[in-house]
DNA sequence: CAATAGATAGACCAGTCGGTCTATCATTCA
DNA sequence: TGAATGATAGACCGACTGGTCTATCTATTG
């Protein structure tokens, strides 16, 4: 029988980190995300060089993971830039349904992580920004007079469905996001 | 001489916690508070049971503070309810403008405030169905057609603004709401 | 087989966490 | 004057923090 081997301790470590840092926030403890990973201690200082380390690392995946998933929302929609940006929104409405969502972890973090010189701090942006540029290049597709502009206001819409997800799930953000997304798109 | 009395113990806890709690997240430790507040250690407990009620106190006060604020900005606008919901936008860009901005107070905690059971959530909740029936009842007097779900699109760009405002204020993402706030009233 | 590298468990560290406690001081009021 | 009240300082508690360390085990590789 061949040993199944499985994802490796570095890997385990992001996953959990992953999970725990968006359930209960960056403050986790080192102890609670080794516990999960089912991983040494030592295995963290060697690979992260430390918890800021691993909880960096998981913003850049995470933030890999969701340009990605905004492209293939974008793709799956079909060939219309308006109906591609529009799939965003559609989008949002399931990631706040999802039984355990809990808001934006970028803006959790964000604000969770007093010290402005946090390497996470330059992830997230970066993260903005390339989410940003996405929707610029939609908005440029599709003739818009003011595609960075608007790339700033469907950003906003974003924001706002995700924090309103998070506190006021009821009144559908999403698809409140969604109307006023299309107006934008008919500048 | 007069002794100068000054606030009590229980005020400056508050105050001192106000501050740092947006500053530093709800995470700071209970000796940053006493210190900050130059106030024995054990009042805290005598006056608020604990740190989670101190928070709780303090998530109740600001919500006070805020709701009074969005009535001032409103009233200050004059009688035209369109003029005063727009009042609103302007008054979140000099919010965000001011230079310890740290983003909405009230999402800081609540994606903070791991625990689901927290007294805060409830606080956070009414603070945002007081706001939402304030917006509501202007865009009553404006004769809106749909005046509790455009309060809910408000409430969601506000949310926006205040999010981006923390990540990327040089966007000016309160004027960006505010062009989107009037075609919500123009319905 | 031997050597090396990576992962393991877990002891250990100083520092901090939220919270309880005792003792002292100042003010007010009877 | 004396009792009561409320605030003070700060010792103290067990639990936990992020991080370092040693020692052991295991898998690959030469």
């Amino acid at each position: 029988m061949t040993t199944r081997t499985g994802p490796g301790p570095r890997e385990r470590l992001l996953d959990a980190a992953k999970e725990l840092t968006y359930q209960q926030g960056v403050g986790v403890g080192v102890d609670a995300l080794l516990k999960a990973a089912n991983v040494a201690r030592r295995s963290l200082y060697e690979h992260f060089g430390g918890k800021d380390g691993l909880i960096t690392e998981v913003l850049r995946l995470s933030a890999a993971e969701d340009e990605a998933a905004y492209q293939r929302a974008m793709q799956a929609a079909g060939d219309d830039p308006r109906r591609r940006l529009l799939a965003v929104f559609d989008r949002l409405g399931d990631v706040i349904a999802e039984p355990d969502f809990r808001g934006c972890r970028y803006l959790g973090a964000e604000l969770a992580l007093a010290d402005p010189g946090h390497p996470g701090h330059d992830v997230i942006r970066r993260y903005r920004e390339h989410v940003h540029d996405l929707l610029e290049g939609e908005l440029r597709a599709l003739d818009h007079p003011r595609p960075s502009h608007a790339a700033d206001q469907l950003l906003l819409l974003i924001d706002g469905t995700l924090a309103v997800g998070a506190v006021r799930p009821e009144t559908h953000p999403a698809a409140a996001a969604r109307q006023l997304a299309e107006r934008i798109l008919d500048d």
